[in-house]
DNA sequence: AAAGCGGGGTA
DNA sequence: TACCCAGCTTT
């Protein structure tokens, strides 16, 4: 019963419908810059990364500063890790930064790649982007699959449970071959702003005539949520030492904020408790515990991190927080510090 | 095949 | 609060 819409979709009036639409409503975005199916591969490619999982109108802002700091591959092959991360901090998923500058340092040295299968073999570029890439750099006619498509195609099939290679293969089949690049940014921007998940806007929606969830009267319900692993609690304590402008920091190491500097920590295990692991870390650092400055949590999509900030005196070096990295967290941390001194500087104030 | 990885927007 | 976002890598 389901099916069927498969294989009875007049593809070359839906090609006609949407591009149309694209053509008029298409979003006019900075590194669209060029020709249609041949715009500047640096340019996309930038872009393609900062956008995974990155809605459009946060990827903008890092997209100019990006540009600005790493104009072509030469630079950002050239840049330290440092530099590149910091650019980045804010953004997320940090291993995209260091992927990207790894995946430079080998353009830089073998050449812009000319093919799909040339862009798949770098660091932190998977199907979608290489996908992505190809087609509106290269006019190369591949089909992008990303959270845009999968929602666009689960409606337009009406299709609740859609995996990741049925969606490709429709994604294939529906590809306009004479306009590639467009069509990809043309499914990618109808689900943006028009097949939105929550509440679509079925009624300017050209493939609406198309859709069989629209015709099933609850577009909004395609497809069925992810179902997402349960967020888990990470309890952990932090020291201050210096002040919230040069402070000791560490480079974390690992998977979770990797390549990010931070107040040096440690996880408060199951069987021990905050002030326990302090006295481990301080242990580790040759440092003197000092007073509780307070407690920051920062959620995550799947780790709730709360981390017991205490003050602590070593003879460590210390360095400018307005140069590292850091991520949310860290700066919350830091706040604590910086709100008690404003407090006490507003006492002093009073006082005088 | 599933888990892990940030941070913020939206309803 | 729940779900999502121009996904990729590792397990």
């Amino acid at each position: 019963m389901t099916a069927e819409p498969f294989a009875e979709l007049d593809v070359p009036a839906l090609r006609t419908a949407l591009l149309g639409w694209f053509d008029a409503c298409g979003r006019d975005l900075p590194w669209r810059r060029g020709l249609e199916g041949a715009r500047e591969p640096y340019r996309v490619w930038i872009a393609e990364i900062l956008l995974q999982q990155t809605q459009v109108v946060r990827g903008l802002v890092y997209y100019d500063r990006f540009l600005t700091a790493f104009p072509d591959v030469h630079a950002l092959a050239a840049a330290p890790e440092a530099d590149v991360l910091k650019a980045w901090e804010g953004c997320g998923y940090y291993a995209r930064a260091r992927n990207l500058r790894r995946a430079a340092q080998l353009v830089a040295q073998t050449g812009v790649p000319d093919s799909y299968a040339g862009w798949l073999a770098l660091p932190g570029v998977g199907p979608y982007t290489a996908a992505a890439v190809s087609s509106l750099a290269l006019g190369e006619a591949r089909a992008v699959n990303d959270g845009n498509v999968r929602r666009v195609l689960s409606r337009l099939y009406g299709e609740r449970q859609p995996t990741d290679a049925w969606v490709q293969a429709r994604a294939d089949v529906l590809l306009d071959p004479r306009r590639p690049g467009a069509w990809n940014e043309a499914v990618m921007d109808l689900g943006a702003t028009v097949c939105t998940p929550r509440s679509p806007r079925c009624g300017a929606c050209p493939l609406a005539p198309f859709c069989a969830a629209y015709a099933g009267g609850q577009p909004e319900t395609y497809p069925a949520p992810k179902v997402r692993p349960a967020v888990q609690n990470v309890p952990a304590v932090a020291v201050l030492i210096g002040d919230a402008h040069d402070a000791v920091l560490e480079r974390r190491t690992g998977s979770l904020l990797g390549g990010l500097l931070g107040l040096p920590s440690e996880p408060i295990r199951q069987d021990e408790d905050a002030p326990a692991a302090l006295n481990r870390l301080c242990a580790r650092l040759e440092a003197r515990p000092g007073p509780l400055l307070g407690q920051v949590t920062h959620t995550m999509t799947h780790r709730r991190v709360t981390l017991h900030v205490y003050r602590a005196e070593a003879a460590l070096p210390r360095q400018p927080v307005a140069q590292a990295a850091l991520s949310r967290l860290d700066h919350r941390a830091l706040e604590l510090l910086r709100d008690r001194q404003e407090s006490l500087f507003a006492q002093d104030s009073l006082a005088e």
